[in-house]
DNA sequence: GTGGTCTAGACCACG
DNA sequence: GTGGTCTAGACCACG
């Protein structure tokens, strides 16, 4: 569930980071949701504790999700559209970008028909 | 023309990596131009010229520029197609993250027309 | 009455510490009242019973509450002039912080004016 | 300078981070300003590097610092009026906190004239 | 030299 | 058991 790469120049505080987002988008940390416990994960992705403390401390700077002192942490209240919205402002990011070097728009929607998951 | 962000964390070698291959796309670096030196460039953007050599380097070990010893740096031969799927293949990176978060590729297609550069 | 926030930071034993004070000082509870079981009032806040017992233990240890056994905990005897120069000196506290940062004392009091409950 | 209470039950990187605020406001670290280095200020302080570099991360997420990667950690733009006003808020509290436990506006001003730095 | 990341491991408050 | 803080120390990218 929480697959990350070790070898990734993406720091691994920020896997994390974006996996328990990815996580709660795709619906599986619904809202209050308990998250694994930082030791636990830790353990399970054979990481030190810090680096999943970090993850989890920015992940709630950024109101994501909450900590209870003494019980642990726990998925926000999500409001979905505003997550929706965020990412496709993202999206618009990568297609100003395409469009940029010279792609049309037609190029872009026949290539997203080819993109399977 | 090379506006980079010294605060970024994009190092900002690899802002000008990035920069020149958009250039080139673009048609504003054309085959066998010259790139500016590493020495104007660097009184230019304000940065360490080591930093602008790392970003030739970089780009002549990926064969997008060559350069002359003691005359400069040049744009390779440019295979536009080849670069077109570099570019659309980063974009299906784009398209795959959004959909694993749900959307469809219809809102995906909506979306591309509400984008302007 | 007891309205806790069990995101914040500060401990929720301390915030029932600082509520049986505000609610002492407002004298909603006065002298002799009995306050809730420890039982009752951590049903009410859906805490942990010891979080509750900790707060009265620790307001028994500053004498501002007193157990019966077996009777449950009342308030104290209260010296209502002490208690404002505590809470004084805990504004003194606000202003000196206020003044370092270089405000005015003259620009505080206009504050003061604007400040509503 | 920076002297901090490593008795103190706030965080050192908390105290950190409050002084460098401070230091910003009173005008004795102005815009672009460089802060001293992680290592510089972790020895000086006789606190491990990590700490500092903590308190430095948390400035910068919050726009105050800034950091040129290689070359240190800088003050941000400063909004001066935006602060004072940010100070004036928390005196709000303050006081609020204050007026609901009976005291007067009027003591409150006398109050101020008796507090010294 | 600078900050950023990470490990290993400790201790603590809270509940 | 839970997260929060901190130390000691390593390695890395960047400039």
């Amino acid at each position: 569930m929480f697959d990350i790469d070790i070898q990734s120049r993406i720091p691994i505080y920020e896997q994390i980071y974006n996996k328990v987002i990815e996580l709660i988008i795709k619906g599986i940390l619904v809202e209050n949701a308990q998250l694994p416990s930082v030791r636990n994960l830790s353990k399970e992705l054979n990481v030190n504790p810090n680096t999943v403390a970090k993850a989890y401390q920015e992940l709630e700077r950024s109101k994501i999700i909450y900590s209870l002192s003494g019980r642990g942490s726990f998925v926000s209240e999500i409001d979905r559209e505003k997550m929706k919205e965020r990412i496709l402002e993202d999206f618009d990011i990568c297609v100003r970008e395409t469009l940029q070097f010279g792609l049309t728009k037609d190029e872009l929607k026949n290539r997203i028909d080819g993109v399977s998951l």
